[in-house]
RNA sequence: GCCGAGAUGGCGGAAUGGUAGACGCGAAGGACUUAAAAUCCUUUAUCUUCGGGUGUGGGGGUUCGAGUCCCCCUUUCGGCACCA
């Protein structure tokens, strides 16, 4: 008789055996091996524990890394800290603490989380992007896209807290335009930034998601982000004037409802246009919109205002005046910042004219309003031109192009396509991230009164220097400004280039951080490039990312711009990173909240872990539902699942001589089914397999050495620590352990297909389409000898008095007879 | 408002257009026990006159057959938002 099966001390073991035994070190691998890189997302460790939300993520990824090892592929499966940025900067500021040290410790106790639950990483590949040798990399990155024409500095406004003294990022200024911390109302500030021109790469970054395989949805998210509209750029020459006001515009087609022209309170043109009478009240308009955050402009609950500047404008197409206004639902950074007011199309200027009593003329056929947007499906908008001189009667597809000629040959258009994607602005006035490597040279003449922005000129720190050290002793706490601009040794440190250089005192967004980590992974002990061409042609492409869905827009488009942009420099020989994405769902809590310390409903997966057990934890966590799907957790059934483990253990006292025939069936279908199962990710099913499996051995009452030894290493991927300890005991009970000996070094087992069909199957019976009863069917039967058996059975006779008129038979699925 | 994903027993959920409710939890009854826990066995969508009827948010449709496909509606959860 076996002993109980002793987690704690059990996992403990073998924790420490795999360690010793590098078990999970990443093979070599040759060019051509089949492989499989099997990616998640990094964590930041910002000060707090994981809890069991993560881990679901992270022993889904584990489960599928083990699996395609056992079927003999190379897996790379590494794992790093995302460790740069706000949360961990603010744990600092909160604790005092420096990000530093509590950094390295939340790393650290998070590495034993990890470990506890028998995630097999490859630990010799950790990568941190806080280390120099990592962040080296990320500023090689900056100075790479710099040098391609891909970062720029512009003047662009930030969100800041008048209280505070700092900017915030977007998720830290609530709805109502108050800063989350201070409370203070949040206002605009123009500041000079970094951008990455990842607007070069817009037409790419839809249509290339054409070549993976991503959740619909997920691509959906991007394109819409992207926002790809095809349009027009038409001019309006102003009346009196040599100049013309440019818009932008989806809808071309519907110029000849254009009764009006709006300018954002930014546009250049607003002070030329305005006359005398008007100056005074449209200055005061523009004052008025600068003084207002984006939010509150954008949060005006639909009130549009504006004014008329009084001058006009003729529409192209048809020489009618129309008046020329100014209103702040135009923006300046979209399109042209202008816009042509067609209130018979468009709902916002709609509501506009009805305020400002502007004529409306309707185009189409049809009153509901209509938008060209990609987005919108192409049958909902089909209609016909009304009102439209010439074009009058002709089908709106047909009239976009007759116009767009016309304009192009009146001078007066172009074909035009626009993105809703801005460029990526990556500065942060922080401390906890990436310096910047980009120096500031003066100018020879600097002016009077202070230097400005205009007095530098950047200058990249040379490659040799790299990495721009982030100092330590560093003032983190907030004080309004870059926490390094006052730090006078790492502005000192940049005189050896020159005299009066300073350094840039701001940091990178910690997206940049994470857009490349994957290709570190490859090669992460490396001071000559970002990662060894060799490795990354072996093992990138990433075979499977997996993802919270609620993060990763950004980060999915930003990395595969980095990816886009290395291939355009022929560094790399693919174009997108991610050759398959998917998503795991949050765990909440058993009250079904967020799980989160203020509500206290945060379960560690160590308390689990010493309760249960890992490897319940990890089968539980695949059992609770579909692996995409946020689910609560419940203690409850977690026992479920640790009793079917606890029956598992039981079997190795259940080992019989004979080879009983169903459960080495069910056993091929097992192995059939778990692989497929975990190839798709539909964990909660191969749990449900396996439980199957072990009702049957119970039912049966024995199972063979040969078949409880296949059910292990099908069950590995999921139990890994349960698995090895019965794997040892049954096959190397008194040996030292070596590593080619674990259950996880062994292949996966194969299945006949011909065993896993049933030669009889019980199928339903339908009389008229409603099921009436069942039959016994077999290989050989076809459709009269299924039809002789139904009119034997008893239950079924007495449906067949009448004439029967058709007869279905989906072989061994269902029989359905039509009966007169 | 727009975009996306959902809605199936008491609960989590399963189901290539083919016997709805696999598997687990919970519950009820029983066995073992002085007793409890643990374990094991049985039952468990619902109504029923025991023939059968009704059931996958609601209403239509396609089909021999719909949880699954199509149209409309209700509702929940995510994301984005004056994008011309």
């Amino acid at each position: 008789m076996s002993q109980v099966f002793d987690h704690q001390q059990i996992e403990a073991k073998w924790i420490q055996k795999w360690q010793e035994t590098k078990l999970y070190k990443t093979p070599d691998i040759n060019q051509g091996d089949q492989k499989k890189y099997i990616l998640e997302t990094f964590p930041y460790p910002s000060g707090y524990a994981m809890h069991v939300g993560h881990a679901k993520g992270y022993v889904g990824s584990d489960v599928t890394a083990r699996y395609w090892r056992m079927k003999g592929y190379k897996v790379l499966y590494p794992m790093g800290w995302d460790a740069f940025g706000l949360p961990a900067e603010n744990y600092a500021i909160k604790t005092g603490i420096h990000p530093r040290p509590n950094t390295e410790n939340t790393i650290e106790v998070s590495k034993n989380q990890l470990n506890k639950i028998g995630l097999s990483y490859d630990w010799d590949r950790e990568i941190g992007t806080h280390r120099p040798d990592y962040y080296r990399w990320t500023q090689w990155f900056f100075q790479f896209l710099y040098k391609r024409g891909l970062a720029y500095k512009k003047d662009s406004l930030v969100n800041w807290d008048p209280v505070d003294k700092t900017v915030l990022a977007n998720e830290q200024v609530l709805a109502d335009g108050t800063a989350e911390r201070s409370g203070a109302v949040v206002e605009q500030r123009m500041m000079s930034q970094w951008f990455f021109k990842i607007t070069d790469y817009a037409d790419r970054l839809i249509d290339d998601l054409d070549k993976v395989d991503w959740p619909d949805s997920t691509k959906l998210m991007q394109r819409n982000w992207v926002g790809r509209s095809v349009g027009a750029e038409v001019d309006f020459r102003i009346e009196g004037s040599a100049e013309k006001i440019r818009v932008f515009t989806t809808a071309h087609d519907t110029i000849f409802g254009c009764t009006f022209v709006v300018l954002s309170p930014e546009h250049k043109l607003v002070d030329s246009v305005t006359t005398a009478e008007n100056i005074a009240l449209i200055s005061e308009y523009k004052e008025q919109a600068k003084s207002k955050s984006q939010l509150q402009r954008t949060d005006l609950n639909k009130d549009k205002n504006g004014l008329f500047t009084g001058s006009f404008a003729i529409n192209p197409i048809n020489g009618e005046k129309i008046e020329i206004w100014v209103a702040d639902y135009v923006l300046s950074n979209y399109g042209t910042g202008a816009v042509m007011g067609v209130p018979g199309n468009d709902e916002r200027d709609f509501e506009f004219a009805n305020k400002y009593s502007l004529p409306i003329i309707f185009t189409a056929d049809k009153e509901e309003f209509i938008s060209y947007s990609e987005k919108i499906k192409p049958e909902k908008i089909k209609h016909t031109l009304i009102n439209s001189g010439k074009y009058t009667g002709i089908n709106f597809e047909q009239a976009r192009e007759l116009i767009l000629n016309d304009l192009i040959n009146l001078g007066a258009g172009e074909a035009k396509l626009s993105f809703r994607l801005r460029d990526w602005s990556i500065s942060r006035q922080r401390y906890w991230g990436c310096p910047i490597p980009v120096l500031y040279k003066p100018k020879e003449n600097t002016g009077e009164g202070g230097m400005t922005d205009g007095d530098w000129e950047v200058e990249l720190v040379p490659e040799t220097d790299l990495p721009v050290i982030l100092p330590e002793d560093v003032e983190f706490a907030p004080t309004g400004r870059s926490p390094l601009l006052d730090h006078k040794e790492f502005h000192q440190s940049a005189q050896k280039y020159g005299t009066g250089y300073k350094r840039e005192s701001d940091t990178m967004d910690t997206f940049v951080d994470s857009s490349w980590y994957f290709f570190r992974y490859c090669s992460p002990v490396n001071d000559n490039t970002f990662a060894d061409p060799e490795e990354m042609k072996k093992w990138m492409p990433v075979d499977q990312y997996i993802i919270g869905a609620e993060h990763s827009n950004m980060h999915l488009l930003y990395a595969r711009f980095f990816t886009k942009v290395l291939f355009d420099a022929g560094l790399i020989n693919f174009d997108e990173p991610f050759l398959r994405v998917r998503h795991q769902g949050m765990v909440a809590g058993e009250d079904a909240r967020k799980m989160s310390k203020r509500w206290g409903n945060v379960v560690n997966p160590n308390d689990v872990c010493d309760e249960v057990g890992a490897d319940s934890l990890r089968t539980y966590e695949m059992f609770m539902g579909p692996f995409k799907d946020g689910l609560p957790w419940s203690t409850s059934t977690i026992k479920g699942v640790k009793r079917f483990l606890d029956k598992v253990w039981k079997m190795q006292d259940k080992i019989v001589d004979v080879e009983n025939e169903k459960i080495e069936s069910s056993l091929h279908r097992l192995i059939k089914k778990i692989g497929s199962d975990i190839e798709d990710l539909s964990f909660n099913t191969a749990v449900a397999e396996y439980m199957k499996f072990s009702n049957l051995v119970d039912e049966i009452g024995g199972v063979s050495n040969s078949q409880f030894a296949r059910f292990l290493k099908v069950l590995a991927p999921f139990a890994p620590f349960m698995a090895e300890e019965i794997w040892q005991n049954l096959y190397h009970k008194g040996q030292g352990f070596e590593a080619k000996n674990s259950i996880h070094k062994q292949l996966w087992p194969v299945f006949d297909e011909s065993l896993t069909v049933d030669d009889e199957v019980v199928i339903g019976v339908q009389i008229n389409g409603k099921t009436r009863g069942e039959v016994l069917v077999d290989e050989k039967d076809n459709s009269d000898s299924v039809l002789e058996k139904v009119k034997q059975d008893e239950k079924l006779v007495k449906y067949f008095e009448g004439e029967i008129v058709k007869v279905i038979y989906v072989p061994k699925r269902i029989f359905n007879v039509i009966v007169k």
